[in-house]
DNA sequence: CTGAAAGCGCTAACAC
DNA sequence: GTGTTAGCGCTTTCAG
């Protein structure tokens, strides 16, 4: 790799002191009183050398990097493609750059990215985290690292968090199809420590109880991610056969959403017909679904937006953070898939 | 931000030297003969002051952050969480991180994150270019930075590059629907400058000429971006409909297919009793529509774990690049959207 | 075996 | 107006 031009480069070539062409280039000349003629000539050598600043030299001397780190859960969700544009778009405007970490949806390797991170000098963290990762959070807040978690949130502890109010959403999904007429909703989601996820199931069982639904056996299930594939087309062969036989499903995730539907089309159930449905989140693939998908839209671009900004004004202050909660509106996109 | 601890604190609290702690932290206690008693004392309280090394000084001396960027041109291509997931692997075997960079298929950014990039020093980029980035190539070849491309090829320009043989899949693919019984064979491409893209309609192309197959309305359509539905509809429209009523759509892209499918679930065409399908990649979206798609896959995890290694070599070997082309096989992935 | 010191590229306080 | 210099945290050569 060829060397790159440094400051001392064209501060030698033009016979001044590299002072003079620090103040310059970052802009300084007018307050630092450097002579215009001097100024000139350095911006021009500046150019015609194609001066790129070492961002790592920069870095190690002011303690910032101008850089903050996104840690998804898995790149190839719905969430992670939406956050990613409205994070980059807010922190570029701010001048600060993104890169991005994929923990899998794994402590393990959420811990590793963290430390990465840090490592790296990121003024700041955005965080979608694992779970129980309750530890490398309180390690965040020891450390007094500048960070926001979005999506998942620990009740145990303070931090800044931007998201949704999953409880009120899943109420008002099974709201929606008792009102267009189902009657024997069933819900799928996974057996989880997530809060966000605990939530949903908590909306759901107060929606049902409130309506008055009462099942003999229960509507409710939960899929474990070892042994996913089975435990969703088990789930959905019962729901919609005797003695079940419900005539609605609610999903708590796109990702469930999608497996539920794939074992529908194989049970060569009718949507809405036989059974309706809605899922808490959208997945692009529902695109090719045979009707469209109704399903709670989350504002991630508001979402990305706010971390950002609650990011960056932590990384601002400096002291002590005002612990912050923002619960923002997912709304309903109704699609075809709940009966009229 | 709490201080981190450095070499120093440790060397303080023990009252040896910086560069004893150095040695030992980086494994060369023995290199450097260090006693066996003060490495051990350095490694204890290392761990219990919980030491992290700061990688922006590390790097600023070495020259050297053993990071490689990845440049993706859409974070929510299937291709991107393939690779994405391949990269990582193979990187972070060989002791390397992954940050990731989105071009939004745009030059401009590109070029930024190009430069955002080579400013924080990462050893070496792995990049699916945007279209006309023909300068960019050339200009990380001046700076001798060690750089792969994947996916996207400029013929004109001699580089790295990890890919498939984009002609031979798409001739292959026009051979498996006539195979199939396809006589009226439409392609689906973008209107684009891309070689890759291009090599796909020539591969089209010269099948359909050596099966003997002749249309006097032409069966290849190109899509604009700039008016990317409106354009995909009518193709969609006109060639499912007299006088060109086709038999069989390919579609060049899996985002192209997912359109195109999407049209012809609102025509309420029958797949594929109406209009076989065949899609030249693979999209998650696909497992919802209605019948398991006919569509042939991309090796990423191989695309990835090579792209990784041809650039660790070019690091490694610090002289002029041997540059290195590389086609893989592309699987197909029998559904059930072509005739028996 | 261990320590002092230079230097990576940059910033900024200070001196002239 | 401009130059000198210290130092960010680390590696590594050179002296002892």
């Amino acid at each position: 790799m060829k060397k790159n031009v440094s400051l001392k480069d064209i501060a030698n070539q033009l016979g001044v002191s590299v002072s003079l062409v620090s103040y310059v280039l970052n802009g300084h000349a007018k307050k630092m009183r450097v002579g215009d003629e001097v100024a000139q000539q350095i911006l021009d050598t500046a150019k015609k050398l194609h001066y790129q600043p070492n961002q790592i030299a920069k870095s190690l001397k002011s303690k910032k990097s101008q850089t903050i780190g996104l840690i998804v859960a898995e790149i190839n969700y719905g969430y992670t493609a939406g956050i990613v544009r409205a994070i980059e778009a807010e922190a570029k405007k701010n001048g600060y750059t993104v890169i991005i970490g994929n923990s899998h949806e794994d402590l393990a390797l959420l811990h590793e990215m963290i430390h990465v991170f840090i490592n790296r000098q990121v003024d700041g963290l955005i965080i979608v985290a694992a779970e129980q990762a309750e530890t490398e959070v309180q390690y965040l807040k020891k450390k007094e690292i500048p960070f926001v978690l979005i999506d998942r949130i620990f009740p145990s502890i303070e931090s800044n968090f931007i998201g949704i109010d999953n409880h009120r959403v899943a109420y008002e999904a099974v709201e929606y199809l008792y009102k267009h007429g189902s009657r024997k909703i069933a819900f799928l989601n996974y057996e989880t420590t997530f809060f966000h996820l605990k939530e949903r199931t908590r909306g759901y069982v107060q929606a049902i109880a409130e309506k008055g639904l009462k099942y003999k056996n229960s509507m409710l299930r939960e899929i474990r991610k070892s042994s996913y594939d089975a435990d969703v087309e088990k789930a959905i062969r019962e729901l919609t056969s005797p003695p079940l036989s419900c005539d609605a499903i609610f999903f708590a995730t796109d990702t469930l959403a999608i497996s539920g539907l794939k074992n529908l089309i194989n049970l060569k159930i009718k949507i809405p017909a036989d059974v309706a449905v809605i899922s808490f989140d959208f997945a692009e693939a529902f695109a090719l679904f045979a009707c469209p998908v109704t399903h709670y839209r989350q504002p991630l671009a508001e979402i990305g937006n706010s971390a950002v900004k609650t990011l960056l004004d932590e990384i601002k202050e400096g002291k002590k953070p005002k612990w912050k909660q923002l619960y923002l509106q997912s709304t309903l996109v109704a699609g075809k898939s709940c009966r009229e």
